[in-house]
This record gives C-alpha cells, sequence and structure tokens, in this order.
DNA sequence: CGCACTTTTGGTCAAATCGCCAAGAAAAGC
DNA sequence: GCTTTTCTTGGCGATTTGACCAAAAGTGCG
C-alpha cells in the first residue's frame, strides 16, 4: 500500500469536508447550477462560494462550463449518494450514543 | 435540508480527511489493532498516532478498549470499503485527465 | 467604447491543524 | 513502593484554512 494513495484521497475528502462545499454537492445531484443560483442557495458570500468551487474544481469533484455570463457547475462524483448514505450511518449512530449517554447521565442525576 | 446536518456530515469527512487517518483506518478493516501495531505500521510519531486515533475516536469513526497495559482500536465504518472505492474514482480520474493534459502539452512541444 | 452583470483573484487576519517535545496517567512486574 | 511499558495530554511553533473586502477579469449590450 502506498502512501502517496493515502495522500491522494486525503486531498479529496479535505475537499469535501466543509458544510457549505457539501452543500453544494448536494444542489449539484439535481443537475448543473450556475454560481449565482448556488450563491442564492448555500448564502454565504459569493467570494467565498466561488473560492469553494474553486476548491471543489482542483479536487476534480466538479466541472465549470462558461456559458454567456454564467459559468455552470457539475457534479462529476456518480457515486455521491452512497457516499452520503455512509457518511450518515456514523453520523447517527454517534447521535444515539451521544443520546444513550445524556440518558445515562439524566437516569443518574436523577436517581 | 438542514445546514446542522452538513456540518455534522462535514465533521466525520473533516475527521477522514489525513492520509496517516486514511492508512490507519485501511489497517483496522483486518480487524482490531493496539497503539503500538498501529505505530509500527504507520511509522509517524506515537504521540502523533495517538491524537490521530483521538480524531477518529471524537467523530465516531473507531471504538477503544483497554486491555492490560495496550489499548485496541476498532473500526465501527461497515461500509468503508465502498466509501474508498468512490474517492478512489475521483482520484484516478483526476490523474488521467491530468495525464491528458499533459500529453497535450508534450504534443503542443514536440510538434 | 462605456456600462452593467457575473464571477474570480489577491490580500489580510483570525482560527484551526499538524507534528514534535515534555510531562502525566494507567496497568503489570519486581 | 518503584520501575518499566504503553498510551494520552498539554503546550509550542509552523503551516493551512476560512471569510470578508477591494479590485480585476470576462461577457453582453447600447
Amino acid at each position: 500500500m502506498n502512501r502517496a494513495v493515502f495522500a491522494q484521497r486525503a486531498a479529496v475528502l479535505k475537499a469535501m469536508a466543509h458544510p457549505t462545499r457539501l452543500m453544494i454537492l448536494d444542489l449539484l445531484r439535481d443537475g448543473e447550477r450556475c454560481v449565482c443560483e448556488i450563491h442564492a442557495t448555500v448564502g454565504s458570500d459569493l467570494t467565498t462560494v466561488s473560492k469553494h468551487l474553486s476548491v471543489l474544481r482542483s479536487a476534480g469533484l466538479v466541472r465549470d462550463e462558461r456559458r454567456g455570463q454564467q459559468v455552470f457547475y457539475t457534479l462529476l462524483v456518480p457515486c455521491l449518494n452512497s457516499f452520503v448514505e455512509c457518511v450518515d450511518a456514523v453520523v447517527s449512530r454517534r447521535l444515539s450514543e451521544a443520546l444513550e449517554a445524556r440518558g445515562a447521565i439524566l437516569e443518574a442525576t436523577t436517581r
């Protein structure tokens, strides 16, 4: 197992590891969107959105295409759905554990 | 779609987005390992490995269990394989594109 | 060309991350 | 109790990231 392989995987994951960028990827699942639409949806500053898109593009997760004044972004990750499912499995388990722990604390304190 | 959901997913991805941590997760696919084994495999400083493990644990990706002097870590992500496949698809496409681009440059310069 | 519109880039600064060192904590053996 | 082994934590400097502002770049229109 080469060390460079892990570095490359990490680079892709790092590009995804931001709430706004995940939101953008999720939005693009329904088809291409221009920057203005993405900006309107996610709500962040336009220049911030542009930089996030640049990160996603450098990572090879999206593609950009200029048409007139607008630039349209397209998702390049067909397996995003199963990906998110897997992450959500971790999230939900972590949440349920936290609830259990809080329940245990509650139980202990009210005893 | 709630903004908090994306933040939670991002937290998990962020925990994975490091070469060494990906290497650890990969190692744990074959079953639990004590810190000393992980340390020996990945090669980083022991305290660094310990902190990486702490990150993975906080994210809910692994579980730790003390047995005697040693602490064993176990993978908690059954879907890691498909996950990595998806990431590798992005990586390999990005690589092939880079090679194509380099080829085009070579072609142009040797013409 | 001048102007409006859309998007990107450069710069700055606070916050987070990373890797190492020193020190602490937990278990086992003498 | 003391030492050794195994692992974690605190702290420090160096690097990176993220968000905003100002400015620039690319496009279409009169």
